[in-house]
DNA sequence: TCTATCTAGTTAAACTTTCAAGAAAAGGTC
DNA sequence: GACCTTTTCTTGAAAGTTTAACTAGATAGA
């Protein structure tokens, strides 16, 4: 079942089917575990967590609906949700962005900042052990390089730029 | 803030971070990719497909729920309401497990084969673009090998098999 | 047997995500 | 300015997921 009739469907080597199937299970279960990690010791599901980090990281904490959706590659809509989640826990609030009466801001509160302070260590100590603790050093590079490719094929951003034939 | 002081929490380093954050970036872009794709071309998310697929490839296109659940790292309530959606299309349907009175099979209907056989081909050519079409052959070997470790490292079942200090 | 325990699967409720629709402000064109 | 389009963000409903509780049947031990 390796090669294709001509003409017929493409389908994947046995090898790409094996690599395909590593790769789905892998990122489910890494994806579950860290679900897990931060839901118990932290409250909330992965997505959520990697918001707060986002503004902490963003300068004086807070950072556009908008563009906090596209850093963090989640729609509007769900962004909203989250947020409204989020403070209601108080570890974000909103605030009108001054420059554009349609803008909000996301602030990440103290008492966010203080919670990612506690949970970061167990955090990274998840990733590490689930990841980075496995794999050698040539292999966290390769998968750096892989990733990076994969990522950028899929960025749907400003497709234009690369599309020759639409100039 | 490469290095952690001794006996403090133990950070990623610089590369690791852009590797976490590279895998994280791609990962989802991608099961938002093939979401999107499932979603359009064949009515339902990558998750019910991938159930699907299982039981195209099971003896007699059937499999206990349990062991359906097992196979596609999902919960057994997850599946039951899964199942219960694929029913309602028609494409799968329960079936009484003659040696244990408790168990269900899940069995794919000829529908669901048909509209399996019909949308394979475009989920294919989905992943094929999106991963392996980017990739050298080297990357796409290593790659595979990175995604077992990874999973390796995060399975669940029978943990104490590799655990000799527990021994 | 009788009983306790475990396993298979489902269900209800709470929560998250998606989709479509909509309000409000901004931007451009005449 | 008047008009049209776009951008920003929110909302409500439908779909999907999680968690805990629950029923029914299997299993093992006294």
């Amino acid at each position: 079942m390796t090669t294709a009739s001509p003409g017929g469907p493409r389908w994947l080597t046995d090898e790409e089917q094996s690599v395909w199937r590593a790769y789905l299970h892998a990122t489910t279960l890494m994806e579950d575990h860290l679900d897990r990690q931060l839901q118990r010791d932290a409250g909330m599901p992965h997505v959520y967590y990697g918001l707060l980090v986002n503004l902490s990281q963003a300068p004086r904490r807070r950072k556009r609906m908008t563009d906090l959706a596209k850093d963090a590659k989640i729609t509007r809509s769900r962004l909203s949700h989250a947020v409204a989640r989020l403070e209601k826990n108080g570890w974000v609030r909103r605030e009108d962005c001054p420059s554009d009466k349609r803008g909000q801001n996301a602030v990440l509160t103290d008492e966010g900042y203080d919670m990612l302070a506690r949970s970061a260590p167990g955090h990274v100590e998840a990733v590490r052990q689930a990841m980075f603790a496995r794999l050698s050093p040539q292999q966290v590079q390769s998968l750096g390089e892989i990733m990076q490719v994969i990522a950028t094929g899929l960025q749907p951003e400003d497709m234009d730029a690369d599309l020759p034939w639409l100039r």
